[in-house]
DNA sequence: TAATTTGTTTAGATTAATCTAAAAATTTGT
DNA sequence: ACAAATTTTTAGATTAATCTAAACAAATTA
């Protein structure tokens, strides 16, 4: 259908729009994808030759609904095969992403939808992103940004900004997994990091950095 | 490390030389990979320059060492993925080649190694070819073809030599899947076609074509 | 063993994806 | 509003994988 590398422009296309209305810059792409302008251009014309995308020389593109559907279709692969990865086989949840790279591109649509099952038909992918059902259909949850909290405010970690192998392993060794339960006991004015009990257990420190990063369920 | 294109090649010319002991040809090899022998000289060029194989111009082709290892790691890919696929999501063993077909370029040791473990480490996919192991050994069993057994001979199905959906749909059909027990009751001399009995209960005949993709352990 | 057939390689093109360098358009800043 | 800076596109090459047609080598067969 779509070729491996077309597939990964309309996921880059797609998250780099999602949150932000507007459309996508040729140079936001050539970042996310790790190629040059130039090289972006080309594809964008062939994407939009295919009705993949709305382009518009020099006034950057929007995915079409044909593009949507196509690059929703990948992520979907690609968080549930990051489930599968953590729950059946082991994975740690900093250790998967570039593997489920490769399996996103797989192309059997029995093959997902068996597997959604085989899974339990889970809502989430092991780093809090929700997983969409075989029709599309993305269900977002309120997060709020652990900085963005106010003493004495209360939550759940039940996603994360950053997706770095550094990033999350830092979080495990903090005891800032997906499910902990957090209170927010004070905000440090000197530097903004930010003092929380975890599990109504330990207290401790972190940076606004990290805070940034952490997603809650209030 | 190879890219797509080099490890279907690969695996191309070790199923070609599995058996016969003699190099493979240049038109064998554009057979198995459905391109053009101006394609294989191209890319036995490449793989030579690799030390993959060996290759003399107008001589034919063998693996090296590396080239068996990469060869023989694509083909434990395939079968372990290939029986991921019938245990754990319930696909038939009709439908699984073509999916494992694109399932066996993935890369990653760990992964395969897991998902080996996860499995209970079979021996056997799900047509009874045997799954190498993580060093690379592979079991094989003594298999028969049931059309050179003899009558009052017994044994059990344990492989097939033709791999086509059509052909495995058909022995579901006749009952003739893996494990089945038989013993051989008559040969037809009028048309080579075989009668056989089928787990102590059923009788059946199949047409000496048949027979000869079927192979038994005696 | 010479002629014919068959199989393999080379020559020259094509397509997809990428690049660098240069040209063109848009945006920014004074 | 216009010059300068930035962004995007075009032009022209490159690499991997493929093809067709023609040249060449090997095997067969008379
Ligand atoms: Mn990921
Ligand atoms: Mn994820
Ligand atoms: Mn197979
Ligand atoms: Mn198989």
């Amino acid at each position: 259908m779509h070729s491996f590398t077309e597939e990964n422009y309309l996921k880059a296309i797609y998250h780099l729009s999602e949150g932000n209305m507007e459309a996508v810059s040729t140079n936001q792409i050539a970042e996310m994808t790790n190629t040059k302008a130039a090289s972006v251009t080309d594809m964008l014309k062939k994407l939009a030759e295919k009705k993949l995308i709305n382009y518009i020389k020099y006034q950057g593109v929007t995915l079409t609904n044909t593009g949507v559907n196509a690059a929703v279709n990948i992520i979907r692969k690609h968080r549930l095969w990051e489930v599968f990865l953590v729950e059946k086989l082991g994975f740690k949840w900093d250790e998967v992403h570039d593997i489920a790279e490769e399996l996103e591109h797989i192309n059997s649509d029995t093959l997902v939808n068996r597997l959604d099952d085989f899974l339990g038909n889970p809502v989430a992918d092991p780093h809090g992103d929700p997983i969409p059902d075989r029709s599309g259909l993305i269900k977002h949850k309120k997060l709020v940004k652990i900085s963005d909290m106010q003493t004495g405010e209360s939550g759940t970690v039940s996603g994360v900004s950053e997706h770095s192998s550094i990033f999350l392993k830092l979080l495990e060794k903090m005891g800032l997994t997906l499910g902990t339960k957090i209170i927010i006991s004070e905000l440090i004015e000197f530097d903004g990091s930010i003092m929380l009990t975890i599990d109504q257990k330990t207290e401790r420190t972190i940076s606004r950095e990290v805070a940034k990063n952490i997603l809650v369920i209030l």
